[in-house]
RNA sequence: GGACGGGUGGCCUAGCCUGGAUAUGGCGGCAGCCUCCUAAGCUGCAAGCCGAGGGUUCGAAUCCCUCCCCGUUCGCCA
């Protein structure tokens, strides 16, 4: 189904090459934009056809303004500037975008149901302790992303992929199964990835000083590389400990993922093997004379002083990437869009990974969303050294901000409800304020700004629903009306406008992973709602007071559903 | 040194792909607005050489070139 803003631009372009015609210009190029300025919904600017057609801008756009009898959807074609305007009947978008609305509910913004299955993995941190803000753009990215495509009408799984083959898990392991607890610093809280992370850092700190220890812990790795069930599967088992950590922090800001799937798989079932066969049977592959093999990507847009990408090791091991190989061909047999969220470390090894699979002769490529790290105002988190914010706290205090804020103003609810949507608002500024930036924007984290809870916030957008929900509330019974010649204020029509283009932005996002957008929309919805809100009355207006409810209720699915995309919880009061 | 990304009022940020009319919004600052639907709100004001310099164009924050600053990366780590 052809959108409101495709008709009308279907129209706008009808209009102009009839009125082009008309004067002379048949097939002269121009283009179709949206204003940035408030002028018109959209316009044609005349000043590329200026040269062919010998005549000032002005005139063109006077001349081609005079040819257009506004008709159908168009109320008026005007010249200014150069610039050929036109603007829409408010009364078709009041009627159209409303009675969608109201017909499509909880689904509006997207197109139903288009059977492309899409596979989203994000989050995928190493499970040696906890998540800290550095990493936490990951798993917010992805599931806005994922969620914002499921609306759209995507079949959409969302994926861990556990990184449990390797040194940095064997090391967890080791300390865990072999450092007495006294030994270990206390952990500041019970939850397991908590309590985990000081074996980790223990035994880190034990194997820079200890070459005994050194040594029992490249015994186990040793083991662990030839197959050795009983390690492996300690190894595994320390890993769910802490991956159910993580799943805890992970369910705190409403983030679920569908399937974890554990690398060691793709050893165990041999694909790493034939990936790893295939590839040293390509012409690009060389061998080290110690027995390492590698393939040569200079012809693949790698540049540098080293273009070999390494995929086993000299005893014959694969290493991360081969195995992200064998892990993609799995993905690319599940779903037809296969999108990774990846730190911006990781650029190089999805280069090779892309230019690898083509020389496995896989015409797919994943499509890759990188998000630069946050930082704090003293330099870069480390796990290791202890300069980390760990998400865990992160959550506590907006949310106990939250509820010093809502017992500062309320004094009507519960404890109980207070605690309640505490929650729902310290987490919603959060995932907010962290998915509001472009993701390849560096972050430097201020408690301040991460806490925000106004102006561009989750919480402005969380109480504008609640304004929504409260006078819908007040109103009781009413009967629904679009009836747009009783929605006539510039308050309405500027918020409708702004409701109609919710599934554009949808698009956007789930074309080129744009998610910055979603609460950047929201914030315009929210906006326009509170203008509305303060000059134009509802519960007490007469003639009027069907449609505005409608117009309030039509608000108020738009902003629930913007919530519903950013994984914020769309509370009713605050 | 090479590759990739970022640089926009005091601070944060949109726009850049697809060049167009007065550069988006927020924080902070100043001045107003609750006898009326929740003031986590609304209105107004001050504040910008869009990193620097060239180029293309009727027109550049946007495209091209050079340079500067910040981040990431250049492992037989993951």
């Amino acid at each position: 189904m052809m959108s409101l803003h495709d008709d009308f631009e279907k129209e706008v372009r009808n209009a102009t090459e009839t009125a082009l015609e008309s004067i002379g210009a048949a097939g002269a190029e121009y283009r179709i934009e949206r204003p940035s300025a408030g002028n018109a919904d959209l316009a044609v600017p005349c000043f590329q056809m200026s040269k062919a057609l010998k005549k000032a801008p002005k005139d063109i756009a006077e001349e081609l303004a005079a040819a257009i009898e506004p008709a159908g959807m168009m109320i008026s074609a005007e010249a200014l500037n150069g610039y050929l305007n036109f603007t829409m009947d408010p009364r078709i978008l009041m009627r159209r975008t409303l009675d969608e609305i109201l017909e499509s509910g909880d689904r509006y913004g997207g197109h139903g149901s288009n059977g492309i299955r899409v596979n989203v993995e994000h989050t995928s941190t190493n499970p040696t302790g906890p998540i800290h803000v550095g990493r936490a753009r990951n798993p917010i990215i992805g599931d806005t992303l994922a969620r914002a495509m499921r609306l759209s009408g995507y079949d959409v799984t969302t994926e861990y992929y556990v990184n449990d083959v390797g040194k940095q898990v064997v090391i967890l392991t080791w300390g865990v199964n072999n450092i007495p607890p006294e030994d270990v610093e206390e952990a500041d809280r019970e939850k397991t990835d908590h309590a985990l992370v000081a074996f980790y850092r223990a035994a880190n700190r034990m194997m820079e000083s200890d070459p005994e220890v050194q040594e029992k812990i490249a015994d186990l790795l040793r083991r662990f590389e030839a197959g050795d069930n009983g390690v492996i599967s300690e190894v595994r088992e320390t890993a769910q400990r802490m991956i159910n950590g993580l799943k805890e922090t992970l369910d705190k800001i409403n983030v679920e993922l569908d399937v974890y799937t554990w690398e060691s798989k793709y050893i165990a079932d041999g694909t790493t093997k034939n990936v790893v066969k295939q590839l040293r049977e390509s012409k690009y592959a060389g061998r080290e004379d110690d027995g390492a093999c590698y393939l040569d990507l200079k012809d693949f847009g790698i540049k540098g002083k080293n273009t070999k990408f390494t995929f086993t090791r000299a005893d014959g091991t694969t290493l991360y990437t081969t195995r992200d190989l064998a892990y993609h061909l799995d993905k690319f047999r599940r779903a037809e869009r296969v999108i990774d969220v990846l730190g911006e470390d990781q650029k190089l090894g999805s280069q090779q990974l892309c230019s690898a699979l083509e020389i496995l002769g896989c015409d797919r490529k994943p499509e890759a969303l990188f998000y630069s790290f946050v930082s704090l105002p003293e330099g870069k988190m480390s796990t290791r050294k202890g300069i980390v914010v760990y998400l865990d706290d992160l959550i506590d205090e907006a949310v106990s901000r939250a509820y010093e804020e809502i017992r500062s103003r309320r004094t009507d609810l519960s404890e109980e409800r207070m605690t309640e949507i505490a929650s729902t608002i310290g987490v919603g500024a959060i995932r907010y304020n962290i998915v509001r930036v472009q993701p390849e924007k560096q972050m430097v984290f201020k408690w301040e700004d991460a806490l925000n809870f106004d102006g561009n916030s989750g919480p402005f957008l969380q109480y504008s629903h609640t304004r929504a929900c409260s006078m819908l509330k007040k109103a009781g019974e009413f009967k629904p009306s679009t009836d747009p010649s009783k929605l006539t204020d510039e308050y309405e029509v500027a918020l409708v406008k702004a409701l109609s283009r919710f599934s554009s932005v949808i698009d956007e996002v789930t074309e080129y992973g744009r998610v910055h957008m979603i609460p950047a929309y929201g914030h315009e919805v929210a906006s326009a709602f509170n203008q509305f809100y303060a000059s134009v009355p509802v519960l007490s207006s007469d003639d009027e007071r069907n449609e505005r409810l409608t117009l309030v209720m039509c608000t108020r699915i738009v902003l629930h559903n913007v919530l519903t995309c950013l994984g914020m919880g769309a509370p009713e009061e605050m």
